[in-house]
DNA sequence: AAGCAAATTGACAGCGCTGTCATCCGTGTC
DNA sequence: GACACGGATGACAGCGCTGTCAATTTGCTT
């Protein structure tokens, strides 16, 4: 039936253990040996039974993907970064679950304990908004359950995070560069991370550029199109409309441009658009979008990598910071 | 520490594997009995070894969602299914796990069988469009994997399914009792299901109402919002214009939306519009798009539903119809 | 060549549960 | 009242692996 570790055992005539020992990379098992029963095992095409490891062993080879199913990024966004934890794991044989939690319920720290108590995750990785959610943080290392995070607000911990805020800037520079002087910027979520980040930046930008903040400018949105559509239509409806406009998303951004339409805006001829996450959409559409490049997918992987490099007792793990890259597309031109 | 079966035992003065029979709800435990192991498992918070449970017993609780990530459909459509079927695995204790498969790499079947040795999920559930893909499904028999499909375009096995071409036929019928006659159709990507049956549902409203199928109306499209731009473009140039466009699905139905803007063509005075899928970004549109409804979380809970019937020895399953809902919205008027 | 530490290997128990099979008990039958 | 029978319960081994610790071998040192 099976092949069992006993069976690769007998054949590479050493005992379990040793092959236990091979199977987990451990020290002391001399050269020759390693490559006998990984011959072995490479001839059988041994399996090891996950199960049988995590009941001996104590661990479970099981990462879980934490994201908060109440008002969560796009799904694009997190379907990516699902994919690249996946790829992470894949690679060093670990399974990966993921979970929705509904950060502002009662019941939450409840769920996570159940979480926990039922599936026993080695580690956790979490996402955005829940990356800093201070119970959850804290019942983690009650637990004593490693986790890394994807773009935590504070800048501590091990994880994956991209400098948003200088990356905010850039596209703000680069639409002071082409002339515009009223720039508007719709924010996203309040208490999101990347709002206030893409805020700042915009702020920062404008600020360098001696521009004195006009209240007007910056609306409030929720990241999702209908907000950037609303948001617009309170930008167009001003005295003085802006010549431009910074979404914090493109989801937003995508509903600028559709409000300019609507307005009989010509983009990019009557107004510069720019948003912030290049998802598919950005490209598709026409113009296409000039946006800020975030690896969300890459994101994944490396925090599921950071976290991993801990659990396999490679290290303690880091904060690595990503590269953004600005696209600049045809939504931005001259101001007219 | 942990608490244990065995604690439980104790407490409510059984042998283990009494409460192990109420634990599993096997029969041949008396009601009394019943009741006061349960209770006990309640007072303790008993919480059984997921490992343990899974090697004893040769099972592993697992139900892995198998989707592919060539040309997946939009990635909200399966994080909505994702969601429903964690839904119903937690329901019954059961864990998840996401598995991305290339449909047309040749080492397809290897990874699906390194899926199953290394993880030995006790029933898989596909998704769109790996529901008919033969070898697939043959290995899975050979494997004794129990499977349950959505949306398969077979009529048999297990699962989920809606009238997809009733939906389409239904749609169409509307643009007609609106009095259009030019109705073009936008199809999907050629071989997937939805394409076939949304175009055989325009096709039997059409013939119905005695209109014959106009070639120039029925353009290809990728299920993309980039793809319905340009599809739409090809439709707009069309000397004698349709006046009502039916998009396979929302993505491209927006799309079309898009090009009607930039050729100044009014929705709906100008041109109706009309997707399928009713995503969140139907909703957001304005005007808001005329689409179908289609219950995707539901129908994903549905599909682990009854794949987890079969698991769990509670019958054999069945090949579930969901009903769909025509969500009548402004991107639909009268013809001009 | 003896002596010693370090490296290598193996024996064995046990992780927490379930399958198998034996045992026990209450009920109905004649 | 003896017997059969089915329902309820328990004893015990073992799922496939790893932790612990003891045994053995190797490589140096003097």
């Amino acid at each position: 039936m099976r092949v069992r570790l006993e069976d690769v055992a007998r054949a590479a005539s050493v005992s379990p253990k040793t092959v236990s020992r091979v199977l987990n990379d451990e020290a002391n098992v001399s050269d020759a040996t390693r490559k006998r029963v990984r011959a072995a095992m490479e001839a059988m095409d041994y399996r090891p039974h996950p199960s049988a490891r995590s009941l001996a062993g104590n661990r479970s080879f099981l990462v879980a993907m934490l994201y908060d199913n109440n008002d969560n990024p796009a799904s694009t966004y997190l379907a990516e970064i699902q994919d690249g934890v996946l790829e992470a794991c894949d690679a060093h044989r670990y399974s990966m679950m993921v979970r929705p939690l509904r950060m502002r319920s009662d019941d939450f720290i409840r769920r996570l304990d159940a979480l926990i108590s039922d599936h026993h995750p080695d580690g956790v990785v979490l996402t955005p908004p829940i990356t800093d959610y201070a119970p959850l943080l804290k019942r983690l290392r009650e637990r004593g359950v490693p986790y890394a995070s994807v773009s935590p607000q504070s800048g501590s911990g091990i994880g994956v995070s991209m400098d948003e805020q200088a990356a905010a800037r850039a596209i703000v520079e680069h639409l002071l560069a082409l002339g515009h002087r009223r720039i508007a910027h719709v924010i996203g979520i309040a208490d999101h991370g990347a709002s206030r980040w893409r805020l700042a930046g915009y702020r920062e930008a404008m600020a360098a550029a001696g521009l004195p903040e006009d209240p007007a400018l910056v609306v409030q949105g929720a990241f999702t199109f209908g907000s950037g559509v609303t948001a617009a239509r309170e930008l167009f409806a001003l005295k003085q409309r802006p010549t431009a406009v910074f979404a914090a998303n493109d989801d937003m951004a995508t509903g600028v441009m559709w409000a300019a339409g609507e307005y009989g805006l010509k983009v990019p001829h009557d107004l510069s658009v720019c948003g912030f996450d290049d998802t598919p959409l950005a490209r598709q559409l026409w113009p296409a979008l000039t946006t800020i490049q975030q690896p969300s997918r890459e994101m994944g992987r490396i925090a599921a990598q950071q976290l991993l490099s801990v659990l396999r007792g490679r290290g303690p793990g880091e904060l690595v910071q990503v590269p953004f890259a600005l696209q600049i597309r045809g939504s931005t031109a001259r101001v007219p």
